[in-house]
DNA sequence: TTGACTTCCGGACAATTGTCCGGTAATATT
DNA sequence: AATATTACCGGACAATTGTCCGGAAGTCAA
């Protein structure tokens, strides 16, 4: 096709480098996307060519991450797809929970670019999500089996489910009560996974 | 003290009228706070002085809104203080999600507007957040005198709550599976409320 | 009325985001 | 090899947000 795909793969890489030192640097929040065009020794349009935003960069900085924690994900529930569903999707909010405490300024800045009416950069359609909400769903409909009133709709119940992890909220309780992930976390799935087991 | 507190409110309720109208007309997203002082007369920086933000004006516009909420939310909890607490908790949801279908794009705007380290204008201690907690908080309090295993921190259950009703998720479930603010409700409650009920 | 003090106003200004377009280099065509 | 085509680059540019400061106006005291 055209000259430089590899060079630009190496480029995308080296995009993300330069944002993530200068994120680590100076916080995520205090760093433009001018300033990481001129450090990464490109310029703007090049930038927002690739990225169309800064949580669009922060999502691609992320990906790596999403992808262990899923691959991680699915090995948990494979070796554990003998316990009941309940305690399965106790363990993947377990999980969700210690991959906030690490992501919260990514997660959030991610959230923060999400708009109203932007369904390009739709953050329900992104991959993350869309695995979180298919596995949840699916173990909810597994849970539903054993249950005398089933729920109605499982998807939007696993919808509810990820919008009460927002980073926004995870933050506020981290800071406020000064709890560990691991007890929010408990907290979490005391209150709404454990009341939808037997 | 000074000459024109009341000149002043007249000017704040201007300020309202004006956005109100512009965001009527052309969409919250699409006017610009340059736009809004220009049209009610002023300077920006006038504006900016008594909204930090278009999140802030977003809020004050909905002060009256939240109050009326407020006063329905409390006059229907004492009629219905006869009722099981989970009954009444789905009320209050029900309540909250018709208001969400009207004040979505407004409510929206003011997510949008959140910081991560912004503790001034912080939305855990607006007055209308700060409400609903305790709201909830208590109802689930009274709701645990009746559980065989208490829930055992409801402030934190309850904030776990209200981050499920995130403006962008409902927004989501409305346009994707076409339910109404009614349905969204039931499930709402159905999934996380009527399973903490005995 | 004058003068000191306080409060508020509003546009100029800086910073940031996101878009656009002229230029360049690599590839395909003849 | 010469030309046409395509993809891409990057800075200039417009739009928006949020801040700042000179100045107007009102208050108080003498």
């Amino acid at each position: 096709m055209h000259g430089s795909r590899k060079d630009s793969q190496e480029l995308s890489k080296s995009i993300l480098q330069t944002a993530k030192a200068l994120f680590e640097e100076h916080g995520v929040e205090a760093v433009s996307m001018h300033q990481i065009a001129k450090a990464a020794g490109i310029g703007q349009g090049t930038l927002y060519r690739r990225y169309a935003n800064k949580g669009d960069l922060c999502m691609m900085l992320l990906k790596e991450n999403f992808s262990e924690l899923i691959e991680e994900l699915k090995s948990d529930l494979q070796q554990s797809a003998h316990l009941p569903p309940c305690e399965r999707l106790c363990c993947v909010f377990r999980k969700l929970f210690l991959f906030h405490e690490k992501r919260s300024k990514l997660l959030g800045e991610i959230h923060a670019h999400r708009k109203m009416e932007h369904k390009k950069t739709d953050f329900f359609q992104s991959p993350p999500y869309t695995f979180l909400h298919h596995t949840i769903s699916d173990l909810l409909e597994e849970a539903n089996r054993s249950r005398k009133s089933p729920i109605a709709d499982p998807a939007v119940t696993a919808h509810f489910f990820i919008s009460a992890l927002s980073p926004h909220t995870y933050m506020h309780l981290r800071d406020t009560y000064e709890y560990t992930p691991e007890r929010i976390a408990d907290l979490f799935c005391e209150s709404f996974v454990k009341p939808l087991c037997g």
